[in-house]
DNA sequence: TCCGGGCGTGAAAGCGCTCTCAAGCGAAAA
DNA sequence: TTTTCGCTTGAGAGCGCTTTCACGCCCGGA
């Protein structure tokens, strides 16, 4: 920085106001300033800058996943999961403006103490949490850090946090709806797992909203959001209700699997069993045939959230907020 | 830090030490430090130790992979793929011991300014790049600017960076080789795609054996490592070659597409048509019949170039080296 | 011509930590 | 008892940046 400085012949302090915008500089010096700036190379210590700032200009994506050894490392699924990936690509959509980097950090949702420390050692200025299972400790603990956070979905216990959520009852009503609507009559559900919101919620909207339709003890089944799960749940609710002409799944993975199973006994898709996901992810592309399914702006919802975040960052007083988006209907050729 | 000091009745230099963990300080004397430390629930700041210890105490785990918007993301791509978990995976479980954060990059390797910019700010000591295809001039750009790195494969243009990679020409003969044994005499292989050198060294490596066992002209067909890509591939590489009794597909993903195309089309596996994957994903575990593979020990892998990289950024002399993993045949169901 | 106000710039303090260097202390050696 | 050595501790500088504060300069009004 001494180095820019002499060459431009002015002080550090003006260097540094160059290259914070300041609005005070001559335009002339500003100028020679960056000249100076390019022709050393010269590039800021972020550690300086952090130590007096006190802002690391980097937000935490933690994505919390509950570990299955024997079945599928927590690793594994967020990695297998697209919806991770469109939370990644609408975060960082949004942050970049903010010239913000975004930190990923998947985590085990039972031992994450890592994620506390690397919290309280002020590595980054904000938390994006994407943690659905209800008894996951984490939003709870990061909320009493006291580092400013938003929550990727209704937070099971209620937090004094600000969060974004899709309606996921008003999701799986559309997908009852149109269900109906093509005739169905003997409807099943593969659910997701029901100690998270967006799994017990969407098979309440589901069933609730049959049942003022006057169609009660919709038959359920729990999966876990996987591709391997929901054929797994397709088959034993087969095998116990082989009637079943309209199916609504979860997930897009789920849905996958669902497809599968399905079209394996010998069910035609959608004439025999009309089926309809829930994402409208890329795995609803990867279905044969392609998948029904509602669609939740999941880009848009982590962008909002990286917004709130930024807000939240900017005016540590300010109050928690809660945005709720409306998911729709995709109809592609499985109902 | 003053504060913990002044509880402890010592100077912040002790103080410190004990954080540090000098050897030099009083056994009695580090555990009043040590209480007061929890106490007063300090935490030392980050920004102002990596100031003056010029090291951040955490690595880049950069992802590059092709963006191709038409098709799907370079995010949908990485968070699609169990390898990238599996990489993750060992990476952190290799770093944790050296109390090393791991900081997961993903990017579009045909614009990675950003991730240029990231490093040269020096929010990392060292570079885990995960990166595959010829063109992608980001190995070449880490190099440059003088960050410890370690490859994720052999580059493609030569570089005197260390890396570390599998045998792929081994793995490919040693599924020719199973394939032979079983008696599969009509053999075919779906590559990934050949500008990176795991594409077509599998893909040579497969052919070369063979060849020299007085098998030539075996048809190939160059698929992309994804799922969808894997079956589509199958069912052209069939409508060409009806009499295929063998199969050798150069990743899970694509074995996973390719076993559902196989069998759509009315061929048994393994009778009819014997597959054997690469990789040993958890995607071989979700295809059916399970997949026969050849395993890449990917999580020891980034393990050890996790333990490369340290040692590199321990002496930044050090001249760089290439580790070579043995790939191994893992039998299973499909062939 | 002189004075006051504002704008642009520089000097210097200080962010919280590490680490060198010197000093202090006790024990061992003479 | 005195000297010396080694080990532990404290004082203080300095890491590279931002930001306050004060100063100097230029311009307009008197």
């Amino acid at each position: 920085m001494d180095q820019v400085a002499e060459a431009a012949g002015v002080s550090r302090a003006t260097v540094s106001r160059v290259i914070n915008g300041a609005p005070s500089v001559d335009a002339k010096i500003r100028e020679i300033v960056q000249r100076a700036i390019a022709d050393t190379g010269y590039v800021p210590n972020v550690a300086a800058r952090s130590l007096v700032t006190r802002k690391s200009n980097s937000v935490a994506l933690v994505i919390s996943e509950p570990d299955r050894p024997h079945n599928s490392s927590f690793l594994n699924r967020i990695f297998t999961d697209p919806y991770f990936g469109r939370i990644t690509a609408g975060a960082t959509g949004a942050l970049r403006p903010h010239d913000v980097h975004l930190v990923i950090i998947p985590t085990d949702s039972t031992d994450h103490h890592h994620v506390i420390r690397y919290l309280r050692q002020g590595h980054v200025d904000g938390v994006l949490l994407i943690s659905s299972h209800e008894q996951d400790p984490l939003p709870r603990q990061v909320h009493e850090l006291g580092i400013p956070a938003v929550v990727s979905a209704r937070p099971a216990s209620p937090l004094a946090a600000s969060f974004v959520d899709v309606d996921q009852r008003l999701g799986a009503r559309l997908a009852a709806e149109h269900l109906l609507s093509r005739g169905c009559r003997r409807l099943a559900t593969i659910s997701g797992p029901l100690d998270i919101p967006a799994g017990s919620d969407r098979l309440d909207g589901f069933r609730s909203f049959l049942a003022n339709r006057g169609l009660v003890d919709v038959p359920s089944i729990e999966g876990d959001f996987t591709r391997h799960g929901g054929e797994e749940c397709a088959r034993r609710l087969l095998a116990e209700h082989p009637d079943i002409d309209g199916l609504f799944v979860a997930s897009d993975l789920m849905s996958e699997g669902a497809l599968r199973a399905v079209q394996d006994l010998g069910r035609r898709v959608p004439d025999d069993i009309a089926v309809v996901g829930f994402d409208d992810s890329s795995a609803a592309l990867d279905c044969r045939p392609l998948l029904t399914t509602i669609r939740q702006p999941v880009e848009e919802m982590a962008a909002e959230m990286a917004e709130v975040l930024m807000a939240h960052i900017a005016s540590p007083g300010r109050l928690p907020r809660s945005v709720t988006f409306q998911p729709t209907l995709v109809i592609r050729e499985s109902a």
